[in-house]
RNA sequence: GGCGCGGUACCCAAGUGGUAAGGGAGAGGUCUGCAAAACCUUUAUACGUCGGUUCGAUUCCGACCCGCGCCUCCA
């Protein structure tokens, strides 16, 4: 069966086929960074980031660019206000955008830049000049001239054939033919950044560079356009106007949009006090993979209700997880495989292939993982497993993380460079004591965990339970977790 | 106002024209020196409300209530 994904652009779940062979070109809009990226953000990202990957499970070569957007008002604002330069002021947010990024294991895409595309942008919007799509306005400002694009509205299912040219103006945009019409390039204001270009001195419009960095890219026509929900309109309509406007042919062939999230039931804004960045829940004590897991797990199409018991509930599953692996990994099995286990791996797979591929639904995808993993359980519990069945159903597992990247415990790790972070932003009084704790035990080596191990095995060993306890709560403090099973004694980070 | 999405148990959350996945939490239990892990049992007489279509609807249609999104730069 192929994926079957939703495209916006014909509002049906369709067939998704590259253009090419085998490989698929997608671009996703990144962020602006003009500030540190939010859950809602990375809700948007973790998306993007799963279609890739299934992508890849799935066969595909993929070839993934994503832009920054290093320049627009706001960050002009800001830096302003900051007394530093446009760049030195973007450089600290795209460097904490990456660490977001690689905190919730997102992979990394192409990387493509505004500013680092300026000449060609210029260009661009001479052509769409030449071609009568753009106009330049006594200022030197450029707008696009949407009555030249019928199909404008496509993508939003907007209806702009009544719009009254110039009934609404607004009155800093008087220079416009139609208030529609949007700014491809803007005219310098004094005091803020711009650039020298064939068209004059200013600055980029905001959809002008997605149109030019992914033709740049990936050619004219690709496969997959991503973003957040929000930029079906303006962003991407418009992005749509241009790069047709300008090439005469499709742009992208499918258009993924994720929902925006909710938090506690309600919108997030800053107002609401329910904004957090991945840093504040960090803090906070939450671990990466409790955060990641709980913005996969509802479908990207599905409105999300981010909540810290939801928080709290996938680190409970990410936990659920992580003790199947160790389990199948340090216990004890006779050789051989029977045929129950390899179905159940088998099917397991197979049935968390199939739910990917309705459109990427990964709450039946971690359904199917879940009851493989109490079915197998159980059969560890009746000593009904062998060696090679172990091994098929780690191999289902890792399938699994493949996608949803959150068996691997490096979060102690991640939390410690953000507290590390925390400190040298003298946010001191925002780490909480969870998140020191937790980081705490990153102080013990596992060389000296296992030592201990050894000394907890030799006090077992000899009955003396009450020595055991003493190092097993001295670990305990320190954030290890020390578990007796009949297979020996194991443990792991809390 | 226009267009669109959703309302499922204590919580999160799938799903289907034929009577409700999965996880968390709670309670009880098995196992265990203890703990943890794991497992078992248990928690929705009907899935926002009211009508309609149908042999039969949570699933289709209509109305209403509530939440959410877009309608020019917010993922």
């Amino acid at each position: 069966m192929p994926l079957r994904l939703y495209n916006t652009m014909s509002a049906k779940v369709e067939e998704f086929r590259p253009l090419q062979d085998n490989e698929v070109r997608m671009y996703s809009c990144g962020p602006t960074v003009y500030d540190y990226g939010h859950i809602g953000n990375f809700r948007t990202f973790v998306a993007v980031d799963i279609l890739r990957r299934f992508l890849r499970q799935s066969g595909y070569e993929v070839r993934h660019v994503e832009n920054i957007t290093d320049v627009d008002d706001k960050i002009i604002r800001n830096s302003a206000r900051e007394g530093v330069s446009v760049k030195q002021y973007t450089a600290k947010y795209e460097k904490a955008f990456l660490e977001d990024s690689a905190t919730l294991n997102i992979e990394q895409p192409v990387l493509v830049r505004a500013t680092d595309h300026i000449q060609e942008m210029a260009n661009f919007i001479a052509e769409l000049e030449k071609k009568g799509f753009a106009y330049r306005a006594e200022d030197g400002s450029y707008y696009f001239r949407i009555a030249k694009f019928p199909a404008y509205g496509k993508l939003s299912k907007k209806d702009f054939a009544g719009m009254e040219d110039g009934a609404r103006v607004d009155v800093d945009e008087y220079e416009k033919d139609n208030a529609r019409d949007f700014a491809l390039w803007k005219a310098p204001k004094p005091g803020e950044a711009s650039w020298d270009s064939p068209i004059g001195r200013g600055r980029p419009g905001w959809h002008i560079e997605c149109s030019v960095m992914s033709m740049l890219e990936l050619g004219e026509s690709f496969d997959l356009h991503a973003g957040g929900e929000d930029l079906i309109f303006p962003h991407h309509e418009n992005e749509i106007a241009q790069s047709e406007a300008l090439t005469g042919k499709p742009f992208a062939h499918f258009w993924f949009h994720a929902r925006f999230l909710l938090v506690e039931g309600e919108k997030m804004s800053k107002s609401a006090g329910n904004f957090f960045t991945i840093r504040d829940l960090v803090l906070k004590g939450h671990k990466p993979s409790s955060i990641r897991l709980l913005l996969a797990s509802v479908p990207y199409r599905n409105q999300l209700n981010f909540t810290f018991d939801g928080l709290k509930q996938a680190a409970s599953n990410v936990d659920k997880l992580r003790n199947f692996q160790l389990r199948l990994t340090t216990s004890q099995f006779s050789p051989g495989s029977s045929p129950e286990m390899q179905q159940l791996a088998n099917e397991s797979a197979a049935r968390m292939k199939a739910a990917l591929e309705d459109d990427l639904n990964t709450a039946q995808a971690q359904a199917a993982i879940f009851e493989m993993v109490r079915k197998a359980n159980v059969a560890i519990d009746a000593g009904q497993i062998k060696h090679d069945d172990a091994r098929s159903l780690l191999d289902a597992l890792e399938k699994f993380d493949e996608i949803f990247a959150v068996l691997k415990d490096d979060d102690t790790l991640k939390m410690q460079s953000i507290l590390q972070w925390a400190k040298e932003q003298g946010r001191e009084s925002d780490i909480s004591a969870d998140l020191k704790e937790i980081v705490g035990a990153q102080t013990i080596s596992d060389d000296e965990v296992q030592k201990k191990i050894g000394e907890i095995e030799a006090a077992r060993a000899a009955r003396d339970f009450k020595r055991s306890d003493a190092i097993r709560a001295e670990l305990n403090a320190a954030g290890i977790m020390v578990e007796i099973t009949k297979d020996g004694v194991r443990w792991r980070r809390k």
